[in-house]
DNA sequence: GAGCGACATACTGGATGCAATCACCGCAGT
DNA sequence: ACTGCGGTGATTGCATCCAGTATGTCGCTC
């Protein structure tokens, strides 16, 4: 849905290839850790092998592809750690785009995200749920002007995408209750025009899941593969 | 074929031309806004056009370069308020980079970083002085480990290194007292152990630098480019 | 039977060439 | 003089082709 890369209206090969790819990833089609052929993706897009390594190289500065030379490209894949420090690093972030964004939260945003809260309480299917978290939480973040930080907090959102995914699938109901709560408190904090709160709610949510995360080692490749 | 720059040097040819377009633009020899001609680039490196397109797309991606299909690339160049937003995230990005350096800064890396601060002092020409900060703060920032962090904050020096460059060469001597101060309690606060208090020197610091390029507003483009 | 090395294969990396698109410039019209 | 328009040149975008390299397999040696 949202673009990591600012849209240079690029109706090129390369830059549709890109999207597909990330949209792809994004989905869960191609977990962590999968071979991507260069050949494959030609084809699947209807066209040649260079727009596709345009568009490798692109996702490749966005964390979701890995290239090695000579040799091929994987989807990437986090160690715990890693992820844990996207997490940290969207946790100082994320308030900070809050507050940029506050003032052009307007009361039908507001309700929206009512709407939205409400929606993921009730969704059935993991990507439906993923969808309307990220949904709601990009919401929240409509800075105005310019798109540096939201741009950067959408990258961040991107690489994590499987493991919050897989994480999902295993959380139980009380769990969820709590996600949920956040939620709401957010929205309300967000409505009463605390942005001090709004901020903390945001940084809490953030820890909270990350904290939950690293209770999962599971999730994460059993080998540190030594990438960069 | 040029023999100045050997084909042997590890690594392909679009990765080689990434890293030496990336030097030039952070060197200052390209300003942003300035058009970059894709056979230029070639005859350049000693290549054809086709890893010199591969390396654009990485530096779009970095954002040290503007793309638009079907028309050419340009340096990037930010407005007064994109490179604020730059600030802001460093200011809250750099200090928990430092927290989690602080475990790898030996008394080795504490004196150098005493030398070097004390080199900055002594610097005439701008670009040394330039140079000579990054390798400070880099060299506080020896996180081992995992490295999605350090390379988030390389990333946000380098976008902003052009106006790094334009304030340096305005600022008087007063302010640069100011600056080498804060990095002299920055190792000192480091040499006591004293993480909370640097990670607060860090803040101000880069928010102080900041705050005077908002005052500085002739460093800028004069309009607001519609980039993004 | 296990380990090692050469070959075959498949894939990536890069160069050349051609079509498509855009910017620039001169010219006609108002 | 200013604006709108078409032609021309330069530059980008992409496809095809060729070379280089890593991987997997088979056979050979110990």
């Amino acid at each position: 849905m949202a673009e990591a890369t600012p849209m240079t209206r690029d109706g090129s090969a390369s830059a549709r290839i890109a999207e597909g790819l990330r949209r792809a990833i994004l989905s869960g089609e191609h977990p962590p850790g999968e071979r991507i052929v260069q050949e494959e993706l030609a084809e699947r897009y209807g066209g040649s092998r260079i727009p596709v390594r345009e568009a490798l190289r692109q996702l490749e500065s966005e964390g979701l592809v890995r290239l090695v030379a000579n040799t091929g490209a994987w989807v990437q894949s986090l160690t715990m750690a890693q992820c844990s420090e996207v997490y940290q690093t969207r946790e100082r972030l994320e308030p900070l785009l809050l507050r940029h964004s506050a003032e052009h939260l307007t009361d039908e945003v507001i309700q929206s995200l009512q709407r939205l809260a409400q929606q993921m309480e009730k969704a059935q299917d993991i990507e439906e749920f993923l969808e309307l978290d990220r949904q709601f939480h990009f919401a929240t973040y409509r800075a105005e002007g310019t798109y540096v930080l939201r741009d950067l907090v959408t990258r961040l959102w991107n690489t994590t995408q499987p493991y919050r995914r897989a994480y999902t699938e295993l959380v139980d109901a009380e769990h969820r209750r709590i996600f949920h709560d956040d939620h709401h408190m957010l929205v309300s904090a967000l409505r009463d025009g605390d942005l001090k709160l709004a901020e903390q709610i945001v940084a809490i949510h953030i820890r909270r899941t990350r904290v939950n995360l690293e209770r999962h080692p599971e999730i994460f490749p059993p080998t540190a593969p030594e990438q960069e």
